[in-house]
DNA sequence: AAGTGGTCTAGACCACGGA
DNA sequence: CCGTGGTCTAGACCACTTC
């Protein structure tokens, strides 16, 4: 096991989670498999053990580990340590399913929103706002036709080179340095339009999953709106869900 | 604010956490107020600060509250509040939002079950399944359409009337002591049929929402599998997705 | 009896935000 | 500057599981 660098202004308890999550990640550590107790991880690091427990904690929250009281902490299995429904962009969920992700970008305009976007916004009068019409590929399968609003002020200078190449949420995290903090999302179904079902390569009157996502920053305001139809022929939406404590 | 009880048998943390999330659903805390600060909670209850940390970190966790270094610890509005991605039983889920919830039951037989639903559950040749379909009501309207499959083994003795009166979540977790730990479910669109419709009473041909659920307890033994049709024109399903660490 | 995780104490120093 | 939350230490006792 990798050692924490007591001199890293990295906190202790953040390397050490993210070293377990690693060993997890590459299967040194396996599903079922215990892992070292609580004061061997101290003597080991040479830290305490509210420091330990809080890694592990964390990575018990996620879904990652499990303890059983007595017994020792455990690594969940994959079932359980998939996303507890978190925010994830497109492209980071289907890479977490192993799957190359590309885009083609069918529209990209800065413009006067629509009533409703403005709304959704709470924009002010003469504000624009970006929008994105991408189909996202999963490996050589078209999956999603996803419509993006992203108002002006908080993008200056979005091209249509970046919206093309990057994962928005990418952007938004590293260029932007927008702290994402949650969504919420409905999802509707829908028969597909004859445009939508060419674009998917699928008959007619096929149906599909119309999700609605309003994401916001780490203060509260709106970062993006997006729609987006999938296909419900290759995508299946999984959610995984917690019993209350 | 109530005190916590020094000498009672349940954790310090526990008795401050349910006091404060009683609070917040009671209204005497509201959203975006901010709360005691930490040591003001110490010196109130007479604890110290890393058992305050901890009531106030699992209430972080749930969603009800948010913190803000430098600033303080707040409560969470409405709409971050909400279940982020729990499982909840239909009742609960209907409950939460203020419905009042009745159910009438179309069937309910012990059987042999079908090939795809023994599998599901590893069932040996011979055991037997409950199948219950109901039709669950939000106050007078008819929301959603459902068959739940119960293994004989882990519900000896269940009856007709228990299961048409309770909210299984709840025989699961009282009458039969199963705690439940998580489930997985998956969201498909369907066209409702013409009985669905029926039961409904909405135009055929209408769209609807599939949802199979799996159920976990503790032990990570199968104890529900059920598939619900919702109807979509008065139903919206929406989930909360909080963002990694 | 030994080892595990669960709870708890009483301190400490730090980074951040607001007055 | 002071109060907030964020991190961290070095102990302690307990309940539970395994041997």
């Amino acid at each position: 096991m990798k050692k924490i660098d007591k001199n890293s202004p990295i906190p202790k308890y953040y390397q050490l989670r993210e070293i377990l999550r690693e060993m997890i990640e590459n299967e040194e550590l396996k599903p079922g498999e215990i892992i070292s107790g609580e004061m061997e991880l101290c003597k080991f690091h040479g830290i305490s053990r509210m420091t330990v427990r809080k890694a592990i904690q964390d990575l018990v929250n996620e879904g990652m580990l499990y303890r059983e009281q007595g017994k020792g902490t455990f690594v969940s299995y994959p079932k359980q340590k998939k996303n507890i429904s978190q925010l994830l962009s497109f492209t980071e969920e289907m890479k977490s399913k192993g799957y190359n992700v590309t885009n083609r970008l069918l529209y990209f305009n800065k413009e006067i929103p629509e009533k409703k976007i403005s709304k959704i916004f709470h924009m002010k009068k003469g504000e624009m706002i970006y929008v994105i019409k991408r189909i996202r590929f999963a490996g050589k399968e078209p999956i999603a036709l996803e419509i993006s609003y992203l108002p002006e002020k908080n993008f200056p200078n979005l091209s249509r080179e970046e919206s093309e190449k990057n994962s928005l949420y990418y952007l938004f995290e590293n260029k932007y340095g927008i702290k994402l903090k949650y969504g919420t999302q409905t999802v509707e179904p829908v028969i597909l339009t004859p445009y939508e079902a060419d674009l998917f390569n699928v008959n007619e009157n096929m149906l599909g999953l119309l999700f609605k996502r309003t994401t916001y920053s780490d203060d509260d305001t709106i970062v993006e709106y997006t729609k987006s139809i999938y296909r419900c022929d290759i995508y299946k939406y999984e959610a995984i869900l917690k019993r209350k404590l």
